[in-house]
Parts: C-alpha cells; sequence; structure tokens
DNA sequence: ACTCTGACGAACC
DNA sequence: TGGTTCGCCAGAG
C-alpha cells in the first residue's frame, strides 16, 4: 500500500538518514545528498529537509551541509549567525567569509561512505 | 484549491 | 561572464 504521500515521507526520511552518516569532521553539499538518493536535480529539496530537519526526532547535523562551492548559505537558519561557522570549526574545520576552507579536503561523498562499506 | 517561495544546481541565453 | 529559468518537494498564505 503506497500512497503518494508514503514516497514523499521518505525521501525526507532519507536525507535525515545521509546527513547523519556524514563523519565527525567531514562536510558533503546538498547536491551530492540529492544525486546519491537518486533525484540530481533535488538539491534545492535536500535544503528544503534540512529546514525541516529539526523536528526530526532525532538530531541531524545540518551544519555539515554546504553548497557546491563550500559556501555556508544555511547560517541564517542557525540561531545565530556565527553559530554553523561555530560548531564547524569546533570539529576542526576553517571557515574564512562564510566559506569552507579546502572544501575539497573536507568534502565526503554518500557515495564514497558506501564504496568503502562494501569492501 | 492555487500560487509563491525556499538552506541548490545545472542548463540556457 | 553573468543574469535568468527550470526541476525537484513540501509548507505557508
Amino acid at each position: 500500500m503506497r500512497s503518494p504521500k508514503t514516497k514523499n515521507e521518505n525521501f525526507f526520511e532519507k536525507v535525515y538518514a545521509v546527513v547523519r552518516e556524514i563523519p565527525f569532521g567531514r562536510v558533503t553539499s546538498y547536491g551530492a545528498i540529492a544525486s546519491y538518493l537518486g533525484s540530481a536535480q533535488s538539491a534545492r529539496v535536500v535544503g528544503w529537509a534540512m529546514n525541516s530537519a529539526p523536528s526530526d526526532k532525532k538530531y541531524v547535523p545540518a551544519h555539515r551541509v554546504a553548497n557546491r562551492n563550500g559556501l555556508l548559505t544555511g547560517k541564517n537558519h542557525f540561531g545565530n549567525m556565527n553559530t554553523m561557522k561555530q560548531l564547524l570549526e569546533n570539529e576542526g574545520i576553517l571557515v574564512e567569509n562564510d566559506r569552507i576552507v579546502d572544501f575539497k579536503k573536507y568534502f565526503w561523498d554518500p557515495a564514497e561512505d558506501f564504496f568503502y562499506k562494501n569492501i
């Protein structure tokens, strides 16, 4: 029995699940998550899912998700403007001018994790 | 019930 | 090179 609604709930749920798997001290992008979930064009929806993340039962480390340029586009959605930056620096990630330094270096791809799990 | 708008990103002028 | 448009889903007015 799958109502049209069930499908959508799963998408949000999947997003949260992926975000929660981001290792400490690593970051990823909205697009990467969307792509991993099979909807490469739904990066925007991932961001929207993050907006509803706090209402999820479990904690979602939304601060580990930035846009594809490593820009902290969602920082305004944290209590304080410095909260997101603070959380990242707390994990050893440098943030300069609202941008993650060496974004590539800290970038974590969900697919990559899948790869290692299956070796 | 319909329209608008987002924490994105890629394709198109 | 840079602004605009579209796709995706859900929530708000």
